[in-house]
DNA sequence: ACGAGAACCTGTTTGC
DNA sequence: TGCAAACAGGTTCTCG
């Protein structure tokens, strides 16, 4: 469920409930998700400060005014709910963690697969970390270009939406993004993604800029893995060319084909068979 | 060493 | 209507 333009989402909602706020209360509610919860997890952050929230690729950091960093993930079906103060409404089913700030808001992080995750780091060992440290490049940073990407793409036997998917590759992209993007640069997803070079990497890399940004902008695709108090988000599913879109006809302007769905590394994948090549 | 597929887990949708 | 199978926005392990 959510890529990079949903945890930005998610992100921005939560910056005005958790930054500056001292964190009075942590409930730790089972002892892992995807891995296990570090010792003491919940003690660890107790009375601390959150001094910024950020991301990188999928993951939401915490920056806590004790140096330690908590690494968030949401997995497919990860959401954070914002709980008003002086909210009584009681904790449901597969709610995991609860964030108590000193405003009396709290952040629910709800996950019912759990093939999400939350661990701890600190500040200067952030960028060795086993989950960070191959992270590649994602597509709001600055150095996202054709020539980048390209690079990362050279000598990989696979096809072009599996690369996409490696976030090694490229940070951030999921499953419908990849398929978006290859649409808008007209990159059949079944490509080598080695011979993505050049003057269509160029394409490639513009077109998941674009994509990125307009999800971004309208707040991301899902209605469920984010919910604010004052209302729902995630009108970019609108906005769709291909995904989830089989058997319908391609919007490119001119192209009479339909889009048509595969299975490419167990994910699907929707593209349009005539003008991607 | 790489890439495809399975596995992780639960909920929802689809098809008989 | 009911039940089972298929499928879901991610990552990581195993196997060939």
């Amino acid at each position: 469920m959510p890529e990079l333009p949903e945890v930005e989402t998610v992100r921005r909602g939560l910056q005005p409930i958790l930054e500056q706020r001292v964190l009075t209360r942590v409930e730790q509610r089972r002892p892992d998700l995807r891995i296990p919860f570090p010792d003491g997890f919940a003690a660890r952050l107790e009375g601390h400060r959150v001094e910024a929230l950020r991301r990188r690729a999928k993951y939401l950091l915490l920056d806590l005014d004790d140096d330690t960093v908590v690494i968030a993930h949401l997995g497919m079906s990860g959401r954070m709910v914002v709980r008003p103060k002086g909210s009584n409404a009681p904790l449901e089913t597969h709610d995991h963690v609860v964030l108590h700030t000193d405003q009396g808001e709290s952040v629910v992080y709800n996950d019912a697969r759990r093939f999400g995750l939350m661990t701890l780091t600190d500040r200067k060992s952030e960028s060795s970390h086993p989950l960070l440290r191959h992270l590649a490049l994602d597509p709001t940073e600055p150095g996202f270009t054709g020539p980048h990407l390209a690079d990362r793409l050279a000598g990989k036997r696979t096809p072009i939406k599996a690369a996409l998917l490696d976030q090694t590759v490229v940070g951030g992209v999921g499953n419908i993004y990849a398929s978006e993007a290859l649409h808008r640069a007209g990159i059949s997803p079944r490509r080598l993604a080695a011979s993505v070079k050049g003057q269509r990497a160029e394409r490639l890399a513009a077109a998941i800029r674009d994509v990125i940004a307009e999800a971004i902008e309208a707040g991301g695709s899902s209605l469920r893995d984010y919910v604010q108090a004052d209302g729902e988000l995630g009108y970019f599913q609108h906005r769709w060319r291909v995904y989830d879109r089989e058997d319908q006809p391609c919007p490119t302007p001119g192209c009479h084909g339909l889009v048509k769905r595969i299975v490419q590394s167990n994910r699907s994948t929707f593209y349009c068979g005539f003008c991607q090549r």
